[in-house]
DNA sequence: TTATGGCGATGCATTTTTTGCATCACTATG
DNA sequence: CATAGTGATGCAAAAAATGCATCGCCATAA
């Protein structure tokens, strides 16, 4: 949309902080992308980002403004993605941020059913944790997040929350495997491959080692959940996933991947269930594709886990 | 804000219903307004408008889009307003809408009283009654609404109300001036001049005259305030307002009028006392100079209505 | 039925705006 | 003190917006 040129290229040169750099990403000479700053802060009254020597800055009126022209550039993609929505079609893009956990199995396949209905619609997935989802959400980035606490309370508007129990994963022939739910206790000296202290599921097990006073045998410790489901297959440790960063057969029992490895959900005394919220930036309306999107997400979690979610 | 231009001339085309009229009020060629809009729903990928022989009128998407357009109109005021403000001059315009009870001295005094603290702070004045105002309020072209019952009660955020008893006004020599509360079997009889239908005095009184089923000897109906006050000096009757309405003198027990009037309240179980709502548009978040106007506006009535004040 | 007046759309010449190049002034950094 | 990077600016070329004249369409009136 031509209207929103100059606003475009304030938010470009915001986040670049400089003017030459945004203008090379805007495929535009740097003369051209300046006058059109200057031009705007002179429509404005008054400076919206300070010069250094290394680049541009903004100042506190830039701040204020450039949240106002995220917000604008939000809102039209949201009233096009509505017109677009009139005539059936429907059209748009959804931008969604979450961890590693819900970008393995749980949204492709989501993402993936919703498009095989709506081929008019794209996606951006951004692998963000927490803190940096809300970000995202905020700086108008990302129209939903995934996350597990969310801290921004007063930003992030929680549309649905899962329960989610933290599962011991092994390959099919460890003793564990014998067992329907492990207690924490069964693990001692068991060899133990651990998620990094970023990740929600680590959060968990380091709350139920304190309220039990057990000390696992951690031989590695991996943000890749790629790594840590492989590894059992060579080694008899184990490791813990919560279920929707599994392959859905995997959790029920008796079942098992092709490479052999099960999971067995942890006594939730032991290690208290995580809660995955899904949300948005509070107030915000989203487009239409993310709101439906948002609603298919919803449906199936009420499916897929009917007693442990939450509207 | 020149990225603004082709915003405000789908507004005002939207608000003509013509593009040669439109293009005559915003003193350009019909031709270049014509372009715009072309240009605009070529860049939508669909018309916003349909073609009547007539003139032009919105479709749904069109609809869709003016939404939006007022949005950004109003929220880039908003980010103006609030840019001004960092350098302590606050700047800004206030669009009120309101009914004649307080347009008449209850406003005044306050805008009056905000401009001498703020002279860079300009004001719109319109009158309006419920329905309108509200309406006004969601076209973004007010900012703030003074009703007596909100009806699109989506959509109105109530900030502040206060409760009016309706008041009897008469001459000093008039016989019910002896009384400190009026009943509504005293005015039997007495040539009462009443407000008209749309006004919420008027339907109080109907309320009243209906539960005492008691009607009173209407000789005159007026929408203006001023008709109905002046014209006591002439004859012996009565006319009813609410005291916001009123010189804040005149409700004072003993006080009067420079042309003897007096007012005395309703006993309020004939009359019900209104109840003014003091509201905004929900969720908008107001520009700098209309959330401090509403400020003061719900710091007076708290000084001046103590008891019948609610936030 | 035809004539008329008002409407939006469009081709074309003109005016206005935007762009890119070359260059300046400035400032950190080594 | 040289250098490499930054944003600002004068000027000519390119692009976009504008206004005029005019078209086709449709509702209303004669």
């Amino acid at each position: 949309m031509r209207h929103m040129t100059n606003l475009r290229f304030i938010d470009a040169v915001a986040r670049e902080k400089s003017i030459r750099k945004a203008a090379e990403k805007l495929a535009i000479t740097s003369t051209a992308l300046n006058r059109r700053i200057l031009q705007v802060e002179d429509e404005i009254g008054q400076p919206l980002f300070e010069r250094l020597s290394s680049g541009v800055r903004l100042n506190t009126a830039g701040e204020l403004f450039v949240q106002h022209v995220r917000n604008q550039i939000a809102d039209l993609a949201r009233v096009q993605s509505q017109i677009s929505d009139l005539t059936g079609v429907r059209r748009g893009h959804v931008k969604i941020a979450g961890g590693a956990d819900v970008l393995r199995f749980f949204l492709p396949e989501l993402v993936a059913q919703y498009r095989s209905q709506h081929n008019a619609v794209t996606f951006e997935m951004l692998r963000q944790y927490g803190d940096a989802a809300e970000a995202s959400l905020l700086s108008l980035d990302a129209d939903l997040a995934f996350v597990f606490a969310p801290v921004r309370t007063a930003d992030f508007q929680v549309m649905a929350t899962a329960r989610q129990t933290v599962h011991c994963l092994m390959s099919a022939s460890h003793p564990l495997a014998k067992k329907d739910v492990i207690r924490l206790r069964d693990c001692i000296d068991v060899p133990a491959i651990l998620p990094t202290a970023k990740s929600g599921v680590r959060q968990l097990l380091d709350v139920g080692q304190m309220k039990r006073n057990i000390a696992m045998n951690t031989i590695i410790e991996s943000d890749s959940f790629e790594f840590m489901q492989n590894y059992l297959v060579h080694e008899h440790a184990i490791s813990f996933q919560i279920p929707i960063s599994l392959e859905p057969a995997i959790t029920s029992n008796g079942a098992q991947t092709a490479s052999g490895i099960v999971a067995r959900p942890f006594d939730t005394d032991d290690v208290p269930p995580g809660i995955l919220h899904i949300g948005q930036l509070k107030g915000r309306v989203l487009p239409v594709a993310a709101a439906k999107f948002l609603d298919n997400v919803i449906h199936l979690l009420g499916q897929r886990y009917p007693d442990d979610f939450d509207q």
